[in-house]
DNA sequence: CAATTCCTTACGGAAATCCGTAATAGAAAA
DNA sequence: TTTTCTATTACGGATTTCCGTAAGGAATTG
């Protein structure tokens, strides 16, 4: 079972009822940070102390104030444990259910665990939790079906640059320039244009602009 | 003081986070709803019995799950409320930040206060709901600034119409046919062409794509 | 009732995109 | 090295958007 335990999130009345109820099922040591700089020195200087944080419980956005902080997601946070290989188990918890983007986190950041903020997500971190001290992943039966349920789309790193020029309203000239300055690969104007349709196709967009809203809704960019 | 007091909230945590602080905070009679049809419902329930709310609290965005719901967000959910003339006042409560958002559920919607989910989202609660014991509208001097800050633009309800034909993927001339079918006012190629180009002007968007994007990043669509 | 003004519509040339075909380069296989 | 295959690039015509100018229409004003 775990004993030490951090809660990085930011809005303030999911920290209290999470760790109200954190404390009141399990006896942990919890503790809490509302910024992922603030969570990443916490978990440095308890490990330093040899008394380290044995379990993560995550939010992936972070409001931004008047704080300039260098790590400024959730996810950033994670993947600078793993980075330094700080062992501890994460549990990702956020409103994100997109599977898109959670098939990235357990991917690539190897998270232990993710749960959708909703209406029985504190049972389910509980059930995770539970979980965890024994197994080293955690999906629920139901995170696990919309997680098998989307077909991996072949969308890769080059589509989204690629798309994300379109946002930002870069003709294919000038996509094609971008391109062969940044020594990214297909740079000619041509199979630019020949990339773009074959993303319009797939996306079923009747243009340009459909298909950077279509993109947008599912979060990819 | 108001007495009785439903929230509508869909994340659990939150829930119960707010919850507790409101009972414990206030003497209030404190229910709860994790759909806004439910929540829509219990208020009508409650004033044909003659023990209506005083305040409603409402979160913005509700997840969709197998419940087949008429209302799908608090806004709709107070529209319907404000439509209906049932007395009460309405505090928003959700992570929606963006100054056009917020500023249009004073204007359309007259809620008495709006709160941002946030680092110090509870104190504000309680202030908030004191304040309207006295005063029919709370806004708290940072989101006074906040929404004084962004300059009010002269862009109507026609432009977003247009803008999210656009975002749909319709071509100028496909707009122009479906303008005139609906009766949307300025409804020529000609016109829309027109409108468009001030819109990427007002906006600086080099084209169509990035006139969509900005937009949907402001939240406007 | 004519004049002015503002809004809508019409038109046309320049630019960008759309889309198919063909040439070329680069890598893998023989 | 040659052959084969695939990915990239080049090109050209059809379509759409872009952008300025001008005509038409309705409301306002004198």
């Amino acid at each position: 079972m775990f004993k030490k335990v951090l809660v990085a999130e930011d809005i303030d009345s999911i920290n209290e009822g999470l760790i109200a109820i954190l404390k009141k099922t399990f006896n942990f040591d919890v503790h809490h940070a509302k910024y992922c700089d603030n969570a990443y020195l916490k978990i440095r200087k308890a490990q330093q102390d040899g008394r380290p944080y044995d379990l993560l419980i995550t939010d992936l956005s972070f409001k931004q104030d008047h704080h300039t902080n260098t790590l400024n997601s959730g996810d950033e946070l994670v993947a600078k444990l793993r980075e330094q290989n700080i062992p501890m188990k994460v549990i990702i918890y956020s409103i994100e259910d997109r599977p898109e983007k959670i098939r990235t986190f357990f991917k690539r950041l190897n998270i232990n665990s993710y749960i959708c903020k909703g209406r029985n997500s504190t049972k389910e971190m509980v059930r995770a939790i539970k979980m965890l001290t024994e197994t080293d992943q955690y999906v629920s039966a139901e995170l696990q079906q919309t997680l098998r349920a989307a077909p991996v789309m072949e969308i890769e790193e080059y589509d989204i640059l690629l798309i994300n020029e379109l946002a930002n309203g870069n003709a294919q000239d000038e996509i094609a320039f971008l391109f062969k300055k940044q020594g990214i690969r297909p740079a000619s104007k041509s199979s630019i244009e020949k990339r773009i349709n074959r993303l319009k196709n797939y996306f079923k967009a009747k243009n340009t602009a459909h298909l950077v809203s279509i993109v947008k809704d599912m979060g990819l960019l």
